[in-house]
DNA sequence: AAAATGAGTATATAAACTATATGGATATAG
DNA sequence: CTATATCCATATAGTTTATATACTCATTTT
């Protein structure tokens, strides 16, 4: 079999991607890592690293003094796509497993930490009936707990949820609901029961605020001084000191809070509110219409 | 061979996790899915869900007039440890590759969506050097762009990291900064290049701010009807109507934005700022001890 | 100098997978 | 109502991949 014309098997590939992943991230690898990963075996592992130096000998060379295969100063990756935030998320959530990522002296180091965010979780059971109830294009009643000081207790409600939205701090469902005979947002740790399934008469595409895009103006904020300005302009990658956002209108209040924008004349420290809504106008009857 | 003493390879422990994954969330798998995802031959995936069918046959059956399988009622899972966070997570960013959600008709669904966060990205050479040095525990020169208004240019600092910290919005190091002579945090995305490395005298144990948790209790703002704060206290777990949530000393700061706790007061709505601090006066010492 | 560790390779054997071909059930189009 | 397409299942022969076992080499530690 001609080398270069055969395409490698899945298995095979996934490996050579943990060894490119660990020489790139993590500054070398071990036969053993890839043994413990997936459960191979020795001569197996060993033909993995063979094949990898085979296909970028200039990434890979084995130190024999820290008996470690370590990864040269001119790496190329061939088989991952770096991208250093999805690096340190990926850091963060394996760090328990103990992954990988030792000092000099071969100590796991657990380096990487997000702030905790005390949340209630979702039910997985509701979340598979609502994910159903959208694939389905149905309605399904869900017992909700409102913040509506109408109603104070869970009520049960029909809705008709076609999309699901992250604000930065939890996810919602964004559903038609039929007793408000509007689409509204539901937070789906709120969402505490479902209910049975039935026919709608909703088309997503009538959720207008959903669907349509608001392209926030955002700029630094002047009460900074003109250096500070720069830096939040290269924060924002803004270009001749505007950043244009184009923004769910219904995720336009959530924007609002994630980015402080609601703050800019309560503080008094202008750095806690770094950026401004150049086109505040329109925004707020952007906001105001979202909101209702 | 015996079946029940036989442990499946790594590769076809994936697959049975993928078509579980597929039933699970999604409601259905097709044969094709397995062959597009793992590039294996069509005999193999029929294999991967007869053996799949054999393992769990509770939650697997073949409906002949949609041409799927289909997820039972029961559903146990057995590959698979759901978390619904993850999945709407994984959602979003597989959105792209038009992987697998589709509605009754077959239909490709996009229904996932994040608020967008316009933030300039990190610089996958800088983070590279960065965690060879925290590996090192060395020091290191960084072009950093400070916001600080006595070093409006970018300038070349000597410090020595030995952590990464997410505050909700972006990355940042903790590292001892060699011209200040404290611990500090530098954003990632400011840190614009890196120069040499050399030895540190800096130990990671000595920064109290980062190894040190501070115990903030949360309870609902009392400015919230009394059903309200019920609400938000079920939406944190509360017992009692308190939560207490360990938070790195170095960290109080991002937490206290991220959850609005530093506006109790200057808001009309108290809906606006759902949770106070219970215990406020050791919390601003800490706080304050932090940012020094 | 001996032991321990991490690596490489060779051989025979077993498991996994492919290519190809055949056939069955159901939906859709003409 | 037949033709076609689309799912699926299964069988056979042959290839690739992986294992188990055994032996060797270089370096560090004791």
């Amino acid at each position: 079999m001609v080398n270069e014309i055969y395409k490698l098997r899945w298995g095979i590939e996934r490996r050579l991607e943990f060894i490119e992943f660990r020489l790139f991230w993590e500054g070398g690898v071990n036969r053993s890592d890839i043994v413990d990963e997936f459960g191979v075996s020795v001569p197996q592992a060993s033909k993995d690293l063979a094949l990898y130096q085979e296909q970028a000998p200039d990434n890979i060379y084995y130190d024999r003094s820290r008996k470690r295969y370590l990864s040269q100063d001119n790496f190329q990756p061939k088989y991952i796509n770096p991208d250093a935030d999805a690096y340190l998320e990926w850091k963060t959530v394996n760090a328990a497993t103990g992954n990988g990522f030792t000092d000099h002296k071969d100590k796991v180091l657990f380096c990487t930490d997000k702030l905790p965010t005390p949340q209630r979780s979702i039910e997985v059971r509701v979340l598979r009936v609502l994910l159903e109830c959208v694939r389905e294009q149905q309605s399904v009643e869900v017992l909700y707990q409102s913040m509506n000081p109408t109603r104070p207790e869970p009520e049960w409600r029909r809705v008709s949820p076609h999309a699901f939205g992250n604000d930065g701090l939890r996810w919602h469902t964004r559903a038609f609901c039929h007793i408000d005979r509007k689409f509204k947002d539901f937070i789906l740790s709120r969402c505490l029961d479902t209910g049975s399934f039935d026919t709608t008469g909703i088309d997503a595409a009538d959720d207008k605020c959903w669907m349509e895009y608001f392209s926030v103006i955002l700029r630094p904020n002047p009460r900074l001084s003109i250096n500070q300005q720069d830096v939040i302009a290269q924060d924002f990658s803004m270009e001749k000191g505007e950043a244009v956002v184009p923004v769910r209108q219904a995720m336009l209040y959530y924007f609002s809070k994630r980015l402080r924008l609601d703050l800019t004349d309560n503080i008094d420290d202008p750095r806690e509110a770094p950026v401004i809504v150049k086109n505040r106008i329109a925004f707020d009857a952007a906001l105001l219409e979202a909101t209702h």
